[in-house]
RNA sequence: GGAAGGGUAGCGAAGUGGUCAAACGCGGCAGACUGUAAAUCUGUUCCUUCGGGUUCAAUGGUUCGACUCCAUUCCCUUCCA
């Protein structure tokens, strides 16, 4: 079946609202934040952990399983969920986003058939398309798939943004037509650059080809946070009220709730699995980084009251340990505490629309998390 | 007792007359990370009141100038008796 969102209760003072998505495996609350699992695993994390944390759709990348192992090798296994034993549900993003972080830089070769670029795992050549990127997606039978798109960087000329905003819309358009897979859906993706007028005019144009979903892609990709909120603006006014939106790649804390004010369900983003990598833990109190000298003898807990497994189980001096020497258990263990620390701040935000209080909920988490207590952001 | 090699910043290790406060690696300290080429990357790491000050086992010497040359002493490694 294809998806379905429905719409529960709406924030009167801002555009934020509680709803549920339903899928084909099991009906979640939004707004949700899904945790990024790009070559078919959270990094570090069995299913049962991310179920504990209280994660529902993960995410996985076409681009990726493209490569290795290959989705016929996935679709023999029985699709992306017995291949990876996950029964929650899964968004495979299209590819597009790696033409943009993996080519940054290097020669690639957009056309209007589709993008010509070098795989980072043997230099080989490639060639994706948006039929090809749908194929593989119907194969890997992922609960979302997404369209093919291009993420244009920041800055982009006005000329350039239009003409690559064009292009992805026709390119959402065969994709569409591509697409077959009746227990799989859809979402178009929503570029534009920094331009409200091509904001406008791809979320309009996107919505008309009738998508299971709508994105907004092209934002955290450089340009500062007024800026990456005005692209939100610009597109969730032309988008439905009876369908899923999703702000790809976003992120921090703060732009969470600043993407749930503005009216989007859905977020992804690597980042608590890889600043957990590198020793960061999100608390309410801002970012800390585990490896510095002063948690050396510290024995509490990184949040006291934060109810996940991590924290329930150990002090910083032990984290700080585990990181320091290099012991994927460090990883994980804050790997847990970070997606937790997101997935909590979704579920408040939850409560916060069916209160319509989430602006008071924005500004007292602002003054605690950039505050004025010694710790940054 | 004899022979040879060596002692350089927290550790390892380059440097063998000036351009050396001394490469590089590790360790230490801090920072970055937003649809994951990321257990990665960046900065910093003798002291300083930023003018400068004190270093390359120790002490003397040669020289305009020494981590670099000479002498002595101490220590380490290997080999021979």
């Amino acid at each position: 079946m294809k998806i379905k969102y429905e719409l529960l209760n709406n924030d009167t003072k801002t555009k934020a609202r509680y709803g549920l998505i339903h899928t084909n495996h099991g009906t979640y609350e939004t707004p949700i934040f899904m945790p990024v699992g790009t070559q078919a695993t959270v990094k570090t994390l069995c299913k049962e952990e991310l179920k504990e944390i209280g994660s529902g759709i993960i995410l996985s990348n076409t681009y990726h399983l493209w490569l290795r192992p290959g989705e016929d090798i996935i679709s023999r296994a029985g699709g992306l969920h017995k291949f990876m034993n996950y029964d929650g549900p899964i968004l495979t993003d299209s590819g597009g986003f790696q033409v943009f972080s993996l080519a940054k830089n290097k020669k690639k070769d957009i056309t209007e058939e589709g993008v010509h670029f070098k795989s980072h795992i043997d230099g080989s050549n490639l060639f994706l398309t948006p039929e090809l990127s749908i194929q593989i997606q119907n194969k890997l039978d992922s609960d979302i798939a997404m369209s093919f798109d291009e993420c244009i960087p920041y800055p982009a000329d006005y000329d350039y943004a239009k003409e690559s905003t064009e292009r992805t819309l026709r390119w959402a358009k065969r994709g569409k037509d591509a697409f077959d897979n009746e227990n799989q859906s859809l979402f178009g993706i929503v570029q534009g650059g920094e331009y409200e007028d091509l904001r406008k005019y791809s979320a309009i144009e996107t919505v008309k080809m009738n998508f299971d979903g709508y994105s907004i892609g092209g934002t955290s990709v450089g340009e500062d946070k007024e800026t990456m909120y005005k692209m939100i603006d610009y597109a969730v006014e032309y988008l439905p009220t009876d369908k899923p939106r999703y702000l790809m790649g976003v992120g921090d804390p703060i732009d969470i709730i600043e993407g749930v004010i503005r009216g989007i369900d859905m977020f992804d983003c690597v980042l608590p699995t890889r600043i957990a990598r590198h020793g960061n833990a999100f608390t309410r109190n801002g970012k800390i980084n585990i490896k510095n000298n002063k948690y050396k003898d510290d024995f509490t807990k990184i949040e006291p009251d934060c109810d996940c497994y991590t924290c329930k189980n150990y002090t910083k001096a032990y984290i700080r340990h585990l990181i320091v020497s290099n012991e994927s258990l460090g990883q994980r263990l804050l790997s847990i505490h970070n997606i937790r620390f997101l997935t909590k701040l979704t579920e408040d935000l939850r409560e916060c629309v069916k209160n319509n209080n989430i602006l008071e909920y924005k500004e007292e988490f602002i003054r605690k998390y950039s505050g004025d207590n010694g710790n940054k952001n």
